[in-house]
DNA sequence: ATGAAAGCGCTAACAG
DNA sequence: CTGTTAGCGCTTTCAT
């Protein structure tokens, strides 16, 4: 390995001239510095940007922390993370809590014993309303931007996320727009505060316009393909005569729009059908899909400008990024009943 | 933060003692054991792995450079690398490329600059067959492992990948199988050379079962949904009696069952179509595709061991993994004609 | 079983 | 414009 000190012995010169011909600091004379440059370039010279960082006190680093960084929800995030964080010089770590606590700590706790100089983190679920390992975090000064909404031992830091309940209202306002008055809601697991928050949209656009929720139009699903088909499955047997279906997510909207198509429904004259996240197969569907776009891009690129802020030492807030609605296929104007 | 010298100051011995019972070497009391260890936790003490690794030579980095993490191509492989790595007990640096030279020589740059022990690469396609930053990386000592096809510029590195030509060649087969003669195929680009393997793959079935690739039945088509529609509606107009149709991967073949759906044909009862991929949509999709699974986990997993050996310095070849056949409900026995 | 000295590769602070 | 000294936090080596 080239280390400064060798291109000073074969430059003739101290390793301290080198160091800042290097770093291209003023007050070296030309002559030198070009001497210098050659010898590096020549020698292959790389940085020991570690060393360096020893002295200087920064590390130039910066860690994510998410569940699995193959989930759908998060790659297009860390996709703009890391963008942001080349942009603004920084090497970033990755790693995975696979949803698990301890895992999760040991990840923190990795990414302290580096010195990551922030962390963007999309935490996992506890129960526990505090957690050792965040103040652990909050005493080693590390900034921290938190991914998605933010639980309660995330109190202490800034959270960037899609507006779900606005996106999710927006959604339905449509299909009340389109005339649709019984319109179904197929609801996600209750711990989930994203599945919370979609629901919540759902009944706020029904009350702003007048109509109450109905509880018998409340299918409790799930997140998956199968548990849309099964919840649209009970919906028919139970007869609830809805015009419209809003799913919590596109694999549930489109489980549901399985089974009413086997069945020989159509979609939308007969029924419509929304889902709410926008993953690719919803636009290759055999219903093209209506859903909502989650700027999953644009919250990399606020979670990384607001990282950004913090490390400059100023003082961030929360910010929270309107979803837009995508009128597809599987949404039209309601029809007398299904 | 907490150093060594803080914690031996309060228990009133020397930091060699502390590191001592830290790393816990042998030759140390049980008691000042017992009192060191409950001084670091109590205060709050995280090592610096970086100023250890300065002294002892190595970082317990390991760096993937990928075009994009959110690329389906590659994310679960970036999952499966991550948790190699982090059972290895080492950190893993993630940055993109992009898919620019320019910018994959910085990242590379990065690594080296980060003294990485090793580097996980999807290499950027280039056309010159050499490249310095690959020599810079090799004077280095850094082990590599490619991921996907090797280049020539990556000569000296191994590399892992799924074997494209078998697979493809074994869905042409199935297709032979269920009495298909006349198989046309849509093919991607042709700089890329995982579009040539799934070509040759398919080339190789048709020879092996006597037959020859008929030239009309092979059509440029790309790697969009779009591009399988237009290829498919050329193959329409110039009437080629084909009995299935062969893409280079789900979307094209997606595209191109869509538009032959919309066109009133029926899959697979009319037409058989079949594609590579095995994406998340296409079992999905309105006919459950016939497609090839690429065990882009286990690419990972196997890339992630071939580092481990590496790093023991022993001695690594290049692996192949098989990619297996999901037979869906897009392919069937073959009918008169199309 | 414990400690003192030295140094990993680099740069801040102070000379000259 | 260039060099010297010291030290970042840790561990290796050698002593006791």
């Amino acid at each position: 390995m080239v280390r400064l000190i060798d291109i000073a012995g074969r430059a003739g010169v101290s390793v301290m001239t080198v160091s800042r011909v290097l770093r291209d600091t003023p007050d070296i004379s030309a002559a030198t510095k070009a001497r210098v440059r050659a010898l590096a370039q020549q020698m292959g010279y790389v940085p020991d940007v570690m060393a360096r960082g020893l002295r200087t006190r920064n590390t130039g680093l910066l860690a994510v922390v998410v569940p699995n960084v193959a989930d759908p929800a998060v790659t297009r995030i860390v996709s703009a993370l890391d963008e942001c964080v080349h942009a603004l010089g920084y090497d970033l770590l990755v790693s995975q809590s696979l949803g698990r606590v301890e895992r999760e700590e040991v990840c923190l706790r990795r990414a302290l014993a580096r010195r990551a100089e922030g962390l963007f983190l999309y935490p996992v679920y506890r129960l526990d309303p505090a957690a050792r390992v965040f103040d652990e975090v909050e005493r080693h000064g590390t900034k921290v931007v938190v991914l998605g909404p933010k639980p309660a031992y995330c109190e202490s830091f800034v959270n960037v996320q899609a507006d779900e309940a606005q996106a999710s209202s927006e959604a339905t306002s449509h299909l009340l727009e389109l005339g649709h008055r019984r319109i179904a809601f197929l609801a996600g697991p209750p711990t989930s505060p994203t599945a919370q928050s979609r629901f919540e949209g759902y009944s706020r656009a029904l009350r702003r316009a007048g109509l109450a929720v109905d509880d018998a139009l409340v299918f409790h699903a799930g997140e998956t393909a199968e548990d849309g088909a099964k919840a649209t499955e009970q919906l028919l047997a139970e007869n609830v005569s809805a015009t419209a279906i809003q799913a919590v997510n596109d694999l549930v909207a489109m489980g549901a729009a399985h089974l009413l198509l086997d069945r020989g429904f159509r979609i939308p004259e007969e029924l419509s059908v929304v889902g709410y996240g926008n993953i690719p197969c919803s636009e290759l569907f055999r219903v093209p899909l209506t859903t909502v776009r989650q700027p999953k891009y644009q919250l990399g690129l606020a979670a990384g400008a607001m990282m950004q802020a913090l490390l400059r030492g100023e003082s961030v807030s929360s910010r929270q990024l309107p979803a837009v609605l995508v009128a597809r296929a599987s949404s039209g104007p309601a029809s007398s009943r299904a």
